[in-house]
DNA sequence: TATAGTACTATACCAAAGTATAGTGTACAT
DNA sequence: ATGTACACTATACTTTGGTATAGTACTATA
């Protein structure tokens, strides 16, 4: 696993263009345009708790408030939509007299799961990295 | 590749707790935090831009504000120090008389390349599926 | 009839990200 | 001496993301 992302990253490495850098900028553009386009579906500060948690199945509109207490409506509601827009989550109303309308990850909501690892994979080893280098700070003074 | 996949999806589906939200929220508490670390890191409008012009060696300043004409010198040289405070690039000033400084990723850098692949890819997927909806549409009317 | 819960929307505000443009200090070229 | 290239910094502004708080339309319960 580790010798083939190093494999990988050679590849990467060697991948070099020599050409003036609006050329390679213009080379890369198909991928940089999907990496944003990603980007922007998924970041800011709420997009990943709420799918965190309903990773874990159906949830009221309350119990996602439940769950982020520090969300205001308003943004729990814009992400809400933003996210069934782009088809990650699905949004169910019940015609039962009382208002009750529930969300859950649909289908395509789940083939962020790679993209997700990688990301926490990612972010956990800098973290490790970054409280080694403050260990031997400390040693150091 | 795609089975490994799809049995990650149904491990990922499995893993519902049966807990109130807000215990959930808790029990995600680190990956949560791990993957906004990796996207605080990489999002915004240059980043990815940058990394992907000095995948192709290494530049001097004027060379990426080249690569990138649109973006100002105040966003360029606030990246690049967000980059290297981060360490994955390096920044390296060559005592020549002449003023000469040149960026280029560093190995820490590399790291990023299997979260780069996975932005890529699933961005890339997401279009052709907004395309092919928007194909299915048109057909409709 | 009054009170509380549900699923929001509306309005105003604030802070961070990003843009536009001008200016700085150095060296080199003429 | 003057102008130009380099690698920035400073200042002011706009846009976007997010917060705070109040209000709405509906139903359920006491």
């Amino acid at each position: 696993m580790d010798k083939e992302l190093h494999a990988k990253i050679e590849e990467f490495k060697s991948y070099r263009i020599d050409k003036p850098p609006l050329e390679i900028i213009e080379h890369y553009k198909e991928e940089l345009r999907a990496m944003q386009d990603a980007l922007d579906i998924i970041s800011g500060r709420w997009k990943m708790q709420i799918i965190a948690l309903l990773c874990n199945g159906e949830f009221r509109y309350s119990e996602l408030e439940k769950g982020l207490p520090k969300i205001s409506p308003r943004m729990l509601s814009k992400e809400l939509k933003d996210l069934e827009i782009n088809e990650l989550v699905e949004r169910k109303v019940y015609d039962s007299l009382a208002v009750k309308v529930t969300y859950k990850l649909a289908d395509y909501g789940y083939t962020l799961v790679p993209l997700i690892i990688e990301l926490t994979n990612w972010g956990k080893d800098h973290r490790k990295k970054i409280i080694q280098e403050n260990k031997r700070e400390h040693n150091k003074v």
